[in-house]
DNA sequence: CTGAATCCATTTGGATACTG
DNA sequence: CAGTATCCAAATGGATTCAG
């Protein structure tokens, strides 16, 4: 029933370390955001995740886990499945990513300027 | 008029390594917290950042200097005085990393728990 | 398909010594 | 006091290869 994962839905261009907020390891906040609408299988998370390993991809899943954010399920069949789900802690953290999601959409300009602007200094000063 | 700052503002024995927010680098998030009353000086964020070097402290600062989160002002007098403050975008992080801290103060018996329980799963499954 | 194993470059943070 | 300069260990993330 869940749609697929957009491959674009994090934009590559979009420096997103502007943001000075972070979730886990580099990967750990958009795994969450992939996993919002309902399971994914490890295959399926590699899409929006352009260019992550299979050994990265696995580390940071296996940190989720251990923290008790996500839990990964390895369905017994024919050809090999394993999903991976966010619990209700997991889930409860969805609240305060998308309050720092907005504090980054709403400053993003300022961001950029004071980025921008220490520039110019090393240049010129 | 402010405050000095209490040494023990962070517990050193809290491994707040625990929460998944991040601010930053290691540092970032606890200067900011630092200056939420009023501007403070090199010297005087040492206290409570136990044992930061002060290559480290100073890198962390030129940081939050050149993202436009803090300013530094050197004054010129006898004794060599520089403060750091927050800026207004620097100040507007201040609602976001409550709701951080709210969330791992409200959630922290179910990280602990976690954690434990996948240790123990390691030691006996 | 879902990883594990190995190797490697870069980054991060800290220890120590020195300076205007 | 408020840094800078060097050196260094550990962690992080990625490339590549192999496996059940």
């Amino acid at each position: 029933m869940t749609q697929p994962l957009d491959p674009d839905m994090f934009d590559p261009i979009c420096p997103s370390t502007l943001s000075p907020f972070r979730i886990g390891d580099k990967w750990a906040g958009m795994i969450i955001r992939c996993l919002e609408h309902g399971p994914r299988r490890f295959s399926e998370l590699r899409i929006p995740l352009r260019g992550i390993t299979a050994k990265v991809l696995t580390k940071s899943l296996r940190a989720l886990e251990r923290d008790g954010l996500v839990v990964r399920t390895a369905h017994a069949e024919p050809v090999r499945r394993v999903e991976y789900d966010l619990t209700p802690l997991g889930r409860s953290m969805l609240g305060p990513i998308a309050a720092m999601c907005a504090w980054a959409e709403q400053h993003w300009d300022e961001l950029l300027d004071a980025r921008e602007e220490s520039l110019s200094l090393d240049r010129t000063g």
